[in-house]
DNA sequence: AAAAACATATACTGTATGGTATTTTTAAAA
DNA sequence: TTTTAAAAATACCATACAGTATATGTTTTT
């Protein structure tokens, strides 16, 4: 049996992850997060330092939830190509899988934290990092296999395909149009399949 | 000679811009502005209804600067490939250019006010149409001319070209690293040069 | 079951918030 | 140059903010 803290502690994170995510750091109150997880503040700071800790807890949360479905979405049986199908469609619908999550967490974090927390900047930063690795690492393999040949290398390539991706993340955020989403998934598609294929 | 509350007006919003741009609507505090501007409330309050509108011309202020630079890059002498050519040039150097404008109005407003300000979050997406339907003219008139093809119409491949463009300011931004700037500024002459010249 | 440790609630800081009524100063009109 | 109108400064709301000390519960451990 977990301690009682522990447990409590789980439950604000997940509660709070997706306010923090959906109204940034200085736009979320301690009171909005009472509220949501009707804890007192006693409570809270019981289990956290200080706002500034518990937004980045949040952020963790969010994060390795991400990661962790990018990881599935790549770790597909056969070879390079298929994962990458397997990503970008994924991304076609990433507007509903961060539905829950109040939106996508490195664009919303990596905006609002950029001048409000250096901390949470960081971590985004950080979090972009991993992901385009995961992404190289898939593309050195197909080329190790000679499945797929790139223009450039495989990091900058990955570095160029999750621009797209967070472009097209970005514009249907601020339009609340997804078709950003499914076109530029579709040009992926057709990118992918034309340019990159052995 | 204007009237004094006119140039105290206009001398609010160009000071006042910058700080909302870089920090957001509620990171903005009314003391934030009246230390900026040496002002006090009085005359803020005096010249502007509420933070809200003041928020807003600020946007309006920021907004119509970036239209119009927009306009003169895509305003050259030549055809639709120059045009194209020069406002994407444009864009590589967009850190610099938004520096003074404490970062991207489209991006830091439209991702910032999409859950704490409804009114400023559809004046972005109507930005947003905006440049996108000046891109799409160009095309449009490249295509009557003959001097370029698109595989999609004019106003989806403008809102992809935009996407792209969204895509590399906001990994720059979040990053702190201009290369995705550069590299997708490399990437879109590459395309346009082979994949929409007649 | 009692004692000790832990976790949560209560009540309260001091400060900052957006906003306003009123006075004082400054600029425009006569 | 005086009057009048406009603009900005002052002083002040009430409320919300992040954070804390202390008291009260509630689990664990003995």
């Amino acid at each position: 049996m977990t301690k009682k803290a522990e447990r409590t502690t789980a439950y604000i994170i997940e509660t709070v992850a997706p306010i923090f995510n959906k109204f940034g750091y200085v736009g979320t109150s301690m009171s909005d997060l009472t509220e949501a997880t009707g804890l007192t503040k006693g409570a809270i700071y019981g289990n956290f330092e200080n706002k500034e800790a518990l937004a980045l807890s949040a952020f963790e949360y969010n994060r390795s939830h991400l990661l962790s479905v990018i990881d599935e979405k790549l770790d597909i049986e056969g070879g390079a190509l298929d994962k990458l199908f397997s990503l970008i469609r994924f991304y076609r619908q990433y507007d509903v899988f961060t539905l829950p999550f109040g939106g996508c967490p490195i664009l919303n974090v990596g905006i609002d934290a950029q001048s409000n927390n250096k901390l949470l900047a960081a971590a985004v930063k950080e979090t972009i990092k991993e992901i385009e690795g995961k992404i190289a690492l898939v593309l050195e393999d197909g080329i190790k296999q000679g499945e797929i040949h790139l223009p450039v290398p495989p990091l900058q390539f990955a570095k160029q395909l999750f621009t797209m991706l967070q472009g097209a993340i970005a514009m249907s955020t601020m339009t609340r149009d997804r078709k950003y989403l499914v076109n530029t998934i579709a040009y992926l598609e057709h990118l992918i399949q034309k340019e990159i294929k052995s």
